[in-house]
RNA sequence: GCGGACAUGGCGUAAUCGGUAGCCGCGCCAGACUUAGGAUCUGGUUCCGCGAGGAGUGGGGGUUCGAGUCCCCCUGUCCGCACCA
């Protein structure tokens, strides 16, 4: 029989689904066990080979999982919101629900094409209202609690209103002025905030959707602007989201990188005073340096600005704020070592020195973090150093490495920033180690009242407002220009239908198109009318929720996604928990994983998650590159193309990408080339060994470099047993690797002995076998395949069967003991041929439900022959000796073996090689 | 600049606890079967050397009976952050 894999695999593929053996309920009384991927954007240009690798690994866990006795929950949806998929309906003018349905269709039809053991059941869609309705519900929720720092913890903002009322201020206030006053600790809260506003994209974009200036998506310039938008108070759960690193089973770089991205920072908070009237509040790390403060820096956005300074410097000053506020983000960051600033004529006193020190503006000093106000200390701060060296200003040194290395700061070529040493010139902390200047410093501050201990990070609240139509609508409208959460009963909000879906360059969102969009409070309901009175009628906010709203909680919505009541019911999460193992790129580090935990956290305070971090292990599968292929057209010769081995000057040629689908190893296909693209049909070829060579490079894989691999060409060419293993084969799962489909031959070859050595036992089953032999490979098999997969070495566990096959093939293995547990083995890897294989050795239920086999030790412990079991001619041997037993001893010990005497045959060993302890090598 | 990770044959990689370095696969070489081979099978393949033998895990040092693995320094590559006080 033929190994016909796409027959098979189609076939198993219809079967499981009809039977439905991938369905999820929760069982009382089993284990239970929850994987998770990281759902795709279904964006237009469908699955490329480097989406199924994670999706792989996690299905050869969870199958896995699954064969030990393990209830296990292995979900997929789709990240239908956002940029992404708008961006790809804009450039095909099509509605993005229109487009989205359609490469949700595609990314379906092809992951179905590689076997997946999702519960398809369990679906969810971030565009599904049904879905968003609980994005919008825990919107609502966010926005009616705030963080109440002393139990660490969300609470209803009516805890902090009843606290409140009691209070003189409180009675004061106007209704107007309470809401306002409120707005400042919900968790989802209306403010001007500076924003990075992306005109091209025609929205505002979070911090980790801008890199170096530049929009994530499309690389569009990107500037500061003050704009009123919905943020979410994710600097609330700083300190909870830097400590719940501690608990989660991630790699210490992923975690690193969190940790650098909130930026905890322990210092001070400290009051200079102007005058007798006025006063700010800088935020430093060195407080023990207060000695050498020579000049302030304030932000140019500073409120104090305006009041402080001089009339004589007045002009110049708003000249320079005007000018900062310009910029734009790019040009800032690319000109950072550029310095400039301007004085403004007032004066500080240092509270410490009662010295008078000059205020200065300057952009180096960002409004966003601390207090947007420093107190400069240029011998130990290299930014410092450099603003005082530019405008002339003083430099004084107060720490030394040693007590008495006192130098002259005008010598210096740069501050001396380290935090080891001594206090020089200090005052009273004078001689102290730095360590104990700093809580000297702020004893003394703190006793003074003019300022505390405090903790900065660097994380900023997630701005959560996009000018955009492809996303969540708020469940807010206005009234009286305050925000109104819409009754819970009347969601979801749908998402209207409107003419016009594109963005516009002035931030004026898309929803503004639909008529039909307001809310009729009385009624509780959105309103045909194009009259809003503000009376009964009121408008609803236009902007939508950015892309990671939708991504925030899936993981819980997939264990109890067709619940209407409720985000999901209290059983399924007590059930569930949370995600056991939860795999995915890294690059969503700054991005969804936070947002993710905070969102999980926030549900946890208020009583709806049960695990305070929602993703407990986390793998990060490494991205796949591309390999292009070149042709090589002469300079001279526009249709001359010359073999890579007989160009003698790369100067003399133009490298071309050309479609890695006419390349056969490098080897370019002439008669497809020519046909490829209209400008190669009169193409002439400089051929060596009668064959044209292409050149290669490893880069991005992209459409435009016309080197990605789609998986359908190699489920069709290999089938989806080799693509899933060739996948794992390449290496291992977090690494990122080129694609190279050069190895795939290879992995192909395996299961085509695989499928040859059962149909041996098939055509030949009353021959005998050793069975003892057969039994010893295929124990060593389960513990290796068993402790590969808890390690998530898949890499290697594909060898291990290769190795098994040719070893049984070897044996003429005839056992069925052996055969069958090898293919509960094999299913979670190559699903299809061992399910096939599985049925054709009689069995009738799927393999996906039979047992994991365990392991026998008798069969591993009795000597310790490893793989192969003739070992490049050698043997191995493994022996309790005592510790000081003498190479002497050990060579009699081994040769007294009774498998010495088998693979010996009575003859002497050509080398003895003994390492103390453990083992005894024999060349045989 | 700061933080993190990594570095092994021609290539992808393996070596799980500090104990044979190079498993498995690709590629390559030789052979078998074949009208044929881009099918299949067998053997070989770290480097130098005809050989005995020697060298060898980016470079240098250290710890150890023993180091790819642990420690220090350097070089290179990749990733994250980047005027965060």
């Amino acid at each position: 029989m033929e190994y016909n894999y796409n027959e098979i695999e189609s076939r198993w593929q219809k079967a499981w689904r009809e039977q439905g053996v991938y369905r999820t309920e929760e069982v009382e009384g089993r284990p239970h066990y929850y994987v998770l991927d990281m759902f795709p954007y279904p964006s237009g240009a469908g699955l490329h080979v480097g989406h199924p690798l994670g999706y792989i690994a996690s299905d050869i866990y969870s199958r896995y999982k699954r064969l030990r006795g393990y209830n296990v929950l292995h979900p997929m949806g789709y990240d239908a919101y956002g940029l992404p998929a708008e961006q790809y309906a804009i450039q095909t003018g099509q509605h993005p629900a229109i487009t989205t349905e359609q490469n949700i269709a595609r990314y379906r039809e092809q992951l179905d094409k590689i076997g997946f053991s999702f519960d398809w059941d369990r679906e969810v869609r971030t565009c599904d209202p049904q879905y968003y309705k609980w994005t919008q519900w825990t919107f609502i929720q966010l926005f009616n609690h705030y963080y109440d720092e002393e139990q660490r913890k969300a609470r209803p903002i009516s805890e902090l209103v009843s606290r409140l009322e009691g209070t003189e201020e409180w009675q004061r206030m106007t209704e107007g002025e309470r809401q306002d006053y409120l707005m400042g600790y919900r968790l989802a809260y209306l403010a001007d905030i500076p924003v990075n506003w992306c005109a091209e994209l025609g929205t505002v974009l979070a911090n980790d959707e801008v890199v170096g200036g530049l929009s994530v998506r499309g690389g569009h310039p990107v500037e500061r602007k003050l704009m009123r938008q919905w943020s979410l108070r994710i600097t609330a759960y700083a300190q909870r989201l830097v400590d719940g690193l501690e608990q989660v089973d991630w790699t210490d770089s992923l975690k690193e990188i969190q940790r650098n991205w909130i930026g905890r920072s322990e210092g001070a908070a400290v009051w200079f005073p102007v005058d007798d009237s006025q006063k700010f509040e800088i935020f430093t790390t060195r407080p023990d340096t207060i000695f050498g403060v020579t000049f302030m820096v304030l932000c140019p956005e500073h409120e104090m600005i305006s009041q402080i300074t001089t009339l004589e410097h007045r002009e110049e000053v708003e000249q320079y704020v005007a000018w900062a506020k310009n910029r734009s983000e790019r040009e800032r960051q690319a000109e950072v070592k550029k310095v400039s600033g301007v004085f403004t004529g007032a004066y500080a006193i240092n509270p410490l020195t009662e010295e008078k020190i000059p205020i200065w503006v300057s952009e180096y000093v960002l409004a966003g973090y601390g207090t947007g106000a420093i107190m400069a200390v240029p011998a130990h701060d290299s930014r410092d150093f450099a603003f005082a060296r530019h405008f002339g200003l003083p430099i004084r040194q107060v720490v030394a490495p040693e007590k008495d290395a006192v130098s002259d700061p005008a010598t210096w070529e740069e501050s001396l920033d380290s935090k080891t040493g001594y206090s020089v010139n200090s005052g009273f902390v004078s001689g102290m180690k730095v360590k104990d200047a700093m809580a000297a410093v702020i004893d003394k501050i703190e006793e003074m009242g003019i300022g505390h201990r405090t903790v900065n990070y660097r994380l900023r609240d997630a701005i959560f407002s996009r000018q955009r139509y492809w996303g969540e609508p708020f469940p807010v409208y206005y009234k009286e220009g305050r925000p109104q959460m819409l009754p819970e009963e009347c969601l979801p909000l749908e998402l209207p239908e409107v003419g016009d879906f594109k963005p516009t360059a002035t931030g004026e969102p898309p929803l503004g198109h639909a008529k039909v969009w307001a809310w009729d409070e009385q009624n509780r309901r959105v309103v045909e009318t194009e009259k809003i009175d503000n009376k009964t009628v009121f408008p609803l906010e236009l902007s939508t929720m950015p892309g990671f709203a939708g991504s925030s909680g899936y993981y819980l919505r997939y264990m109890d996604p067709r619940n209407d009541e409720a985000y999901f019911s209290k059983e399924a999460v007590g059930y569930w928990q949370n995600v056991d193992l939860y795999v995915g790129g890294a690059e969503h580090g700054t991005g969804h994983l936070i947002y993710a935990r905070f969102w999980n956290k926030f549900l946890f305070d208020i009583g709806l998650a049960v695990k305070d971090e929602p993703f407990q292990k986390l793998i990060n599968q490494g991205m796949i590159q591309g390999r292009s292929n070149f042709v090589y057209r002469s300079k001279q010769d526009n249709n001359l193309y010359i073999s890579k081995g007989l160009i003698k000057n790369m100067a003399d040629v133009t490298p071309i990408h050309v479609d890695i689908n006419i390349v056969d190893n490098d080897v370019l296909d002439l008669e497809r080339f020519k046909t490829w693209r209209p400008e190669f049909a009169e193409a002439r070829f400089e051929l060596e060994e009668g064959r044209y060579v292409c050149g290669w490079e490893i880069e991005k894989m992209s459409k435009s470099m016309f080197n990605v691999q789609n998986p359908d060409d190699l489920v069709a060419r290999y089938g989806a047993d080799t693509l899933r293993l060739y996948e794992m084969f390449l290496g291992p799962v977090e690494q990122a690797k080129p694609w190279d489909t050069g190895g795939i031959e290879g992995v192909h070859r395996f299961l085509k002995k695989l499928w040859k050595l059962y149909d041996y036992y098939l055509n030949n089953q009353n021959t005998q076998s050793n069975q003892n032999a057969d039994l010893k490979v295929l124990h060593q098999t389960i513990k290796k395949i068993t402790d590969d997969i808890e390690r998530f070495s898949f890499n290697t566990s594909v060898s291990t069967f290769m190795i098994c096959c040719n070893t049984l093939t070897d044996l003429r293995c005839a056992s069925p003991e052996v055969l069958k547990p090898l293919l509960v083995l094999l299913a979670p890897f190559a699903p299809h041929i061992a399910e096939e294989l599985w049925h054709r050795m009689g069995e009738t239920t799927s393999v996906c439900t039979a047992r994991w086999p365990e392991c026998d030790e008798q069969y591993l412990v009795e000597d310790t022959v490893k793989y192969p079991v003739q070992f490049n001619g050698k043997m191995r041997f493994t022996l309790d000796l005592p510790a000081a037993a003498t190479q002497q001893e050990a060579v009699e010990a081994v040769l007294a073996a009774p498998e010495s005497a088998k693979w010996l045959g009575g003859k002497e060993p050509k080398k003895v090689i003994f390492v103390p302890k453990k083992i005894i090598n024999i060349v045989c």
